[in-house]
RNA sequence: GGGGGUGUAGCUCAAUUGGUUAGAGCGCCAGCCUGUCACGCUGGAGGUUGCGAGUUCGAGUCUCGUCAUCCUCGCCA
C-alpha cells in the first residue's frame, strides 16, 4: 500500500464498496456527535466523508484535532445508509470507516475559514496566500488558468506556431513604461531591465526566420495597479507571424480565442470574424477604442441641430468649437425623476457641466431644454436618434474630447442602470487603423502607439500626408469592454523606420542608439511581419467571471506592488549593494523615519 | 502625486442625534450529544473602536493630522 494514499478524496464509488483504502487530505470540518465523528477530508480532487467509531483508539485524539490540519486515514470503504447519502458530493454514496489515523501536519487556528467562503480582508489574504488558495473559488480560479494556458500552447502549436524563450534580463527600453532595473555586478553603473514585453526579440526571431513565434510570456511593467492590472508583472499570449498580413493575424486569433472562450465558459461567444471597427468610427460612437459591444446604445453628433438653438449653454459651446453628442435610449421615458437626477449627478461626476435630455411622453415632448427648441429641430432630433414614444435622448455638450469621454461614461452608466449589457455573452471587437501620431500636450507629433508599426501607406503616406492624417496597421482586439491587447504589422523596414522616426522628431542616430538591433536586423533581409499579445491573466479574469485580477493569480502584489506574503520587495545585506556598486539615497521621509526607529 | 471609499473581537459586520458596562453571527476554549454533512445544544474567554492630537461634561460617532488597504485619475510604447 502506497505510503499516503490508495486513493484521492474525489475518486471515491459505489464500486469501491468493501475496499480497503488510505487517503489524505485536510481536515475540511469535522462534525462531532459524541458517540460517532465525520470528518470531511479534502484534497485537491474532492471530499471524502470519514466516520471515526467510539471504539478506535485514536477517537479521543480526533476531537481535538483543528480544521485544516493534514492527515492521512485507512480504513473500509462502506456504503452510506440510504437516508445519509448526499447527493451534494461526488462521493456521496459511500464513506470510509477508520481503521488508523496518522497526523502529517497540524495546523493552528486559521486566521479565516477555508470551508466557509465568506468575504474577508484581502491583506489577510494576500499574507495567508496559501490557505486563501486552497478556498474553493481560488483554486478553482487557478486551475481554470492552468487549463487555459496549456488549450493555449495546444492550439498555438496545432496552428503551427513555435514557443521559443526570450531573455528575461534585458536592456532598457526608452519607450512606454517604466522599467524594472537590475543593476549588473560585472559592470558597474550599468543596468539591466526586465522586459515590458519581448518586442524586440519576437522581431528578430522573424528575421531569424522561425516564421511563427509564440510564448506564454512574463511582461515586467513598474507602472500603478488597476482592478484589471497587476502591478509589476503580467503574462501575454505573446505572437508573431512571418510574411503575414493583419488578417493573418485576426485569422488565427479569432480561432485561439473563439476557442478559448466557448471551451472554457459557458457564455456565448461572438461568432467569427470578429466585428471590426476603425478607431475614428469607435471614438465617434462610443467615445473610447475598446467598447462593451453588450451595450447597444452609441452616441451621435448633434453638433449641428443645437447651433443656432435657444439653449444658449449648447449654442454657446458649438459656437466655441465644441460638440453636442447625444445618445438616444429606446424604451425608458418612463424613468423616475429620480432616475434624470442621478444621471445628471453622475454626468456631473464624470466632469460634465450637465446632462440634457428629452423625453418622449404620451405624444408631447417632456424635457426641461424642449423650449428652447423649435418645432423643426425636435423633428431632426427625433429623426437622428430614431425614437419615438416611451424613448429618451440624451444630450452632452462639450469640446470633443471631454464630450467623448462624457458620452462613453453615461453610456456605461445607462446601460448598468437600464440593464442593458447582457451577462451571458462575450462581445467582441477588432478596433482597427488607428493613427500613426498624435499631438502630445504640447502640440508636438508623438507616436500615438507603437513606434514599429507600418504605416498604411508606406513611405508615400510618410512623406506626402500630414502626420496626423497617417493610420498605422495597428489594432486592438477588445472582448466586453476590456481590451486584450494591441498588436500591428510591423514596420520592417530599416528606411522607413528611419523616416517614421523623423517625423515624430527623432533623428536617425536615435534609432540606431536606441534600437540597434532591430536596425541592424532589419538590414539582412527582413520579412515583413506582424503580431500581437493578448492579456493572458485577463483572458482569465473574463472567462473566471472575476471583477479582479488578483482572483485569478497564484500570488499576486498588492496595490503598492507589494508581496506581502513573501516580503517583497525587503532589505537587503549591504554587501549585496556593495557589490553592485551601488550608493542608497533615500528620500528624507524614509529617513526620517528610520532615524525615529521606524526599521 | 491627486480624488474617493473602508478601517470596531481571530473573521464578517452592527451600535439611532455625541450619552449607561461597545453587541451579533462565524471561529476559538470547556461541557453534552451515535447519522451528521455549514450537525445541534449549553456555557465561557476574547476589544488601546488603525494610530495621534483636538472640540466636548461626555467621542466608535464630530474636526485635524497620520498610517494601512481598496477603487480611480495621472501613468500603462
Amino acid at each position: 500500500m502506497h505510503r499516503y494514499r490508495t486513493h484521492t478524496c474525489g475518486e471515491l464509488r459505489k464500486e469501491n464498496v468493501h475496499e480497503i483504502v488510505k487517503v489524505s487530505g485536510w481536515v475540511h470540518s469535522v462534525r462531532d456527535h459524541g458517540g460517532i465523528i465525520f470528518i470531511d477530508l479534502r484534497d485537491h480532487y474532492g471530499l471524502t466523508q470519514i466516520v471515526i467509531d467510539p471504539s478506535q483508539p485514536f477517537y479521543k485524539g480526533v476531537e481535538h484535532w483543528r480544521v485544516e490540519s493534514t492527515i492521512c486515514f485507512t480504513g473500509q470503504v462502506v456504503d452510506r445508509i440510504p437516508e445519509a447519502i448526499n447527493p451534494k458530493l461526488p462521493t456521496g454514496d459511500i464513506e470510509i470507516v477508520a481503521k488508523e489515523m496518522e497526523t502529517l501536519g497540524e495546523s493552528k487556528v486559521i486566521p479565516f475559514q477555508i470551508a466557509k467562503e465568506e468575504e474577508c480582508n484581502e491583506t489577510l489574504r494576500l499574507e495567508y496566500r496559501f490557505l486563501d488558495l486552497r478556498r474553493d473559488s481560488l483554486h478553482k480560479n487557478i486551475m481554470l488558468r492552468s487549463k487555459v494556458i496549456s488549450r493555449m500552447r495546444e492550439l498555438m502549436t496545432g496552428e503551427g506556431f513555435m514557443e521559443i524563450q526570450t531573455p528575461i534580463l534585458t536592456s532598457s527600453s526608452p519607450e512606454g513604461a517604466r522599467d524594472y532595473l537590475v543593476p549588473s555586478r560585472v559592470h558597474p553603473g550599468k543596468f539591466y531591465a526586465l522586459p515590458q514585453a519581448p518586442q524586440q526579440f519576437k522581431q528578430l526571431l522573424m528575421t531569424s526566420g522561425f516564421d511563427r513565434y509564440f510564448q506564454i510570456a512574463p511582461c515586467f511593467r513598474d507602472e500603478d495597479a488597476r482592478a484589471d492590472r497587476s502591478p509589476g508583472e503580467f503574462y501575454q499570449l505573446d505572437m508573431e507571424m512571418a510574411f503575414a498580413t493583419q488578417d493573418d493575424v485576426f485569422e488565427v486569433n479569432e480561432k485561439v480565442l473563439h476557442q478559448i472562450f466557448t471551451e472554457f465558459s459557458d457564455k456565448r461567444v461572438d461568432d467569427i470574424p470578429f466585428t471590426r471597427i476603425p478607431y475614428r468610427e469607435a471614438m465617434e460612437k462610443y467615445g473610447t477604442d475598446k467598447p462593451d459591444l453588450r451595450n447597444p446604445l452609441v452616441m451621435q453628433d448633434a453638433t449641428e441641430l443645437f447651433r443656432d438653438c435657444d439653449f444658449k449653454a449648447f449654442a454657446g459651446v458649438v459656437a466655441s468649437g465644441g460638440v453636442v453628442k447625444t445618445i438616444a435610449a429606446k424604451g425608458c421615458a418612463g424613468e423616475s425623476r429620480k432616475f434624470f437626477d442621478d444621471m445628471i449627478k453622475f454626468a456631473q461626476s464624470v466632469g460634465s457641466k450637465g446632462l440634457g435630455y428629452l423625453r418622449w411622453v404620451d405624444g408631447e415632448i417632456q424635457s426641461p431644454i424642449a423650449k428652447f427648441l423649435s418645432e423643426d429641430t425636435l423633428n431632426q432630433l427625433k429623426q437622428l436618434g430614431g425614437v419615438g414614444d416611451g424613448d429618451v435622448m440624451f444630450f452632452i455638450a462639450d469640446k470633443l474630447k471631454p464630450a467623448s469621454e462624457i458620452g462613453a461614461a453615461v453610456r456605461d452608466e445607462l446601460g448598468k442602470r437600464l440593464g442593458l449589457i447582457d451577462p451571458d455573452v462575450f462581445r467582441f471587437c477588432w478596433i482597427v487603423d488607428f493613427p500613426m501620431y498624435e499631438l502630445d500636450d504640447e502640440g508636438k507629433v508623438e507616436f500615438s502607439h507603437n513606434p514599429f508599426s507600418m504605416p498604411q501607406g508606406g513611405m508615400d503616406d510618410l512623406l506626402n500626408k500630414d502626420p496626423l492624417e497617417i493610420l498605422a496597421f495597428q489594432y486592438d482586439i477588445v472582448c466586453n469592454g476590456t481590451e486584450l491587447s494591441s498588436g500591428a504589422v510591423r514596420n520592417h523596414s530599416p528606411e522607413l523606420m528611419v523616416k517614421a522616426f523623423d517625423i515624430a522628431g527623432y533623428d536617425q542616430s536615435i534609432v540606431e542608439e536606441k534600437f540597434p538591433a532591430l536596425h541592424r536586423a532589419f538590414q539582412y533581409g527582413a520579412p515583413p511581419h506582424a503580431g500581437i499579445a493578448p492579456g493572458v491573466d485577463r483572458i482569465i479574469m473574463l472567462l473566471a467571471d472575476e471583477p479582479n485580477i488578483r482572483e485569478v493569480i497564484a500570488f499576486p502584489m498588492n496595490q503598492k506592488a507589494q508581496d506581502l506574503l513573501m516580503g517583497a520587495p525587503g532589505n537587503v545585506e549591504h554587501h549585496q549593494v556593495r557589490d553592485l556598486h551601488l550608493k542608497i539615497h533615500l528620500p528624507k521621509k524614509v529617513e526620517e523615519e528610520i532615524e525615529n526607529g521606524g526599521e
